[in-house]
RNA sequence: GUACCCGUAGCUCAGUUGGAUAGAGCGUCUCCCUCCGAAGGAGAAGGCCGUUGGUUCGAAUCCAAUCGGGUACACCA
């Protein structure tokens, strides 16, 4: 609908051959409907560059759109706004559309099958999941989602580190519940500040039990850290593993930092930064937040030239001892990402890495020549309330709501809809008590609530006449359906397939929420309007056809709700418990 | 000190990337069940979009300053 009226005004401005720039045109509904069905800029956008007056170009896309057979009226308002009025047909139509495409309805081909890969999670395995995962995770299915419906082909993936200290402190700790387990006396002061203390520690240690008993006892260190690493890692992997699941998410690649070091990427990175002339020895500027008085010591590392690519300082890819950063690690990793074919990407991180999104990339500009991008999305912090009093949470002492945690108490859709029903870059205050409220404190329930009634709209039907099949809904007359409410919630589902596209482009999952939320309430309203209309009532016992034609709306209701909500993870409920 | 983010109704947040008179929910107030699910709906009140300039036909949105809040700033991972 939008597509055919934007190409209509496109064909008048193609008579003045300016060029254009068709991005910059809006063909929208409008905030106040009372202006019309659509409204379009371009007649203000264009004026100058045809060297004509707004209104001029104006009258002659108004004419051209009058000969649209949709279009009932077209007039210039204001400044030279084009006001488009449709007649009721085409919103009858709109209907059709749907309940003909069903799930295809909002699909796009933007992507025509390039490759993208979403990066997200990546926790490191050395822990559970905890709530602030949750929301990344939450973020990165729906954004894959979303790229998936218009056209791309998507990667999920999660980044292992699983190198480094942080894994041989996990080993350490996992090898002193063995001992313990075992009933070595282990000394008070053994979990040191840097070792793990959670309850899984042990869990894993009884697992290594059951695979080498008491094997591994008395031995020097050297002898069974790589087991143990390992061991601990996949055991983790398996863990964090079943929390993604939990909440509906698989993944199709894991990529370990270790098989990349393996592989000799960091190697091959260098090598082409090197070439590049973007690797020089060095000396970092002393940072402006450490004082004069403050400790800061000068150190001759090997850097990369990251301000050549927008960022503010150059990084350190070697420590002063020689050996890799963890930078370093990234850029082989990106490297891979790559090779293996990506030239766009997102990955999803937590606010507090945002000092590490600008190197990132450069890192990508750098390592492709130019010709792959990745986008960062950070999201802000999740605060957990119990009935409005802030939860108090310290990962040193184990103390953390997990996402397991999470996800047993609410379930898994409450969970992924808080989590996705705002913007990345504000915070959530997540409220147990309203999160399972049954009220509009809790939107979600919302949205099921107006899924259920249609449900039981059609049940009801169901009883009366017996079945019916989406071909009847199709052919039946559309012309019960003219009330302003059952209009406007017909140009509401005709703005689904746009608003699809520009969540994913903008990257902006928290509008499908929105988007629904909206739809739920049309809905509702007009429910509410049919008790005290009978005409706008769904079912009519004496008046089969007009009900089929009212079905016809609900239908497509239907399906748009369950189309957006398939994008956000969550299944649809057909009775409220 | 620098970078990134936030500032919109009493509270929690939207605002379709620059469009016309800025919108929801909660809370407050008034109505609506003999009626397909009232777990709902209709309405009222509530605003200098932090502040000040700029860009243009047009700004909550873009730019520059400024104030307030958050986060991060060497070789940690």
């Amino acid at each position: 609908m939008f597509q055919s009226i934007r190409e209509c005004v496109l064909g008048t401005l193609k008579q003045y051959s300016v060029d254009i720039r068709t991005d910059l045109i809006t063909v929208e509904p409008p905030k106040d409907q009372s202006f019309g069905d659509i409204y379009t800029n371009a007649a203000m956008l264009f004026a100058k560059k045809a060297g004509v007056s707004p209104r001029e170009l104006a009258e002659a896309i108004c004419k051209n759109l009058l000969e649209c057979q949709f279009v009932s009226d077209a007039v210039i308002a204001g400044p030279g706004f084009i006001n488009i009025r449709l007649r009721d047909s085409a919103w009858q139509n709109v209907v059709n559309n749907v309940l003909m495409k069903k799930e295809k309805y909002s699909d796009a081909d933007i992507g025509a099958g390039a490759l993208m890969n979403v990066e997200f999670v990546s926790a490191n395995p050395t822990g559970p999941l905890h709530t602030g995962h949750a929301r990344n995770a939450v973020f990165g299915s729906v954004v894959a989602n979303l790229f998936e419906k218009i056209g791309y082909k998507v990667a999920r993936e999660f980044y292992v580190n699983d190198q480094g200290n942080q894994i041989k402190a996990l080993a350490r700790s996992v090898y002193l519940r063995y001992q313990e387990l075992l009933g070595r006396k282990i000394q008070d002061d053994a979990f040191g500040a840097d070792m793990y203390c959670g309850g899984y520690v042990k869990d894993i240690a009884q697992k290594l039990i059951d695979a080498y008993e008491a094997e591994l006892l008395d031995k020097d260190e050297s002898e069974w850290m790589d087991l143990l690493r390992k061991f601990s890692i996949d055991q983790m992997l398996d863990n964090i593993k079943d929390d993604l699941e939990s909440i509906g998410i698989s993944m199709e690649q894991y990529t370990s930092e270790e098989a990349l070091c393996k592989k000799k990427l960091v190697d091959e990175a260098l090598d082409i930064l090197i070439r590049h002339g973007d690797i020089y020895e060095g000396v970092l500027p002393r940072p402006k937040g450490i004082g004069d008085d403050d400790e800061w010591e000068e150190r001759p590392q090997t850097l990369f030239r990251a301000t050549k690519y927008g960022d503010d300082v150059d990084r350190a890819i070697k420590k002063s001892d020689g050996t890799w950063t963890y930078f370093a690690g990234d850029l082989a990793y990106h490297l891979d990402k790559i090779r293996r074919g990506y030239s766009r990407m997102v990955a999803v991180l937590g606010a507090d890495h945002n000092g590490y999104l600008k190197r990132l990339k450069a890192a990508v500009r750098a390592l492709s020549n130019d010709s792959a991008d990745i986008e960062i999305r950070l999201y802000q912090l999740v605060n957990f309330l119990e009935n409005s009093i802030p939860i108090k949470m310290s990962k040193r002492s184990g103390n953390f709501i997990t996402l397991k945690d999470v996800v047993e108490r609410v379930g898994k859709d409450v969970t992924r809809y808080m989590m996705i029903s705002r913007h990345h870059d504000v915070m959530i205050d997540f409220d147990f008590a309203k999160a399972i409220a049954h009220s509009m404190d809790n939107p979600l329930f919302y949205i099921q609530y107006a899924y259920a009634r249609i449900c039981s709209v059609f049940k009801h039907y169901e009883s009366i006449f017996g079945e019916i099949n989406n071909q009847a809904l199709i052919d039946c007359d559309k012309s019960c359906l003219f009330d302003v409410a059952e209009i406007s919630l017909m140009k509401a589902l005709a703005f689904w397939p746009e608003q699809v596209k520009t969540t994913a482009i903008a990257i902006e999952p928290h509008r499908i929420p929105n988007y629904l939320q909206n739809i739920a309430y049309l809905f509702h309203a007009l429910w509410n309007k049919g008790k005290a209309n009978t005409v706008l009532r769904f079912i009519d016992k004496d008046d089969k056809n007009c009900t089929i034609s009212k079905l016809s709306l609900l239908q497509a209701t239907r399906f748009v709700i369950e189309d957006g909500l398939k994008i956000m993870g969550i299944v649809p409920m057909s009775e409220m418990i």
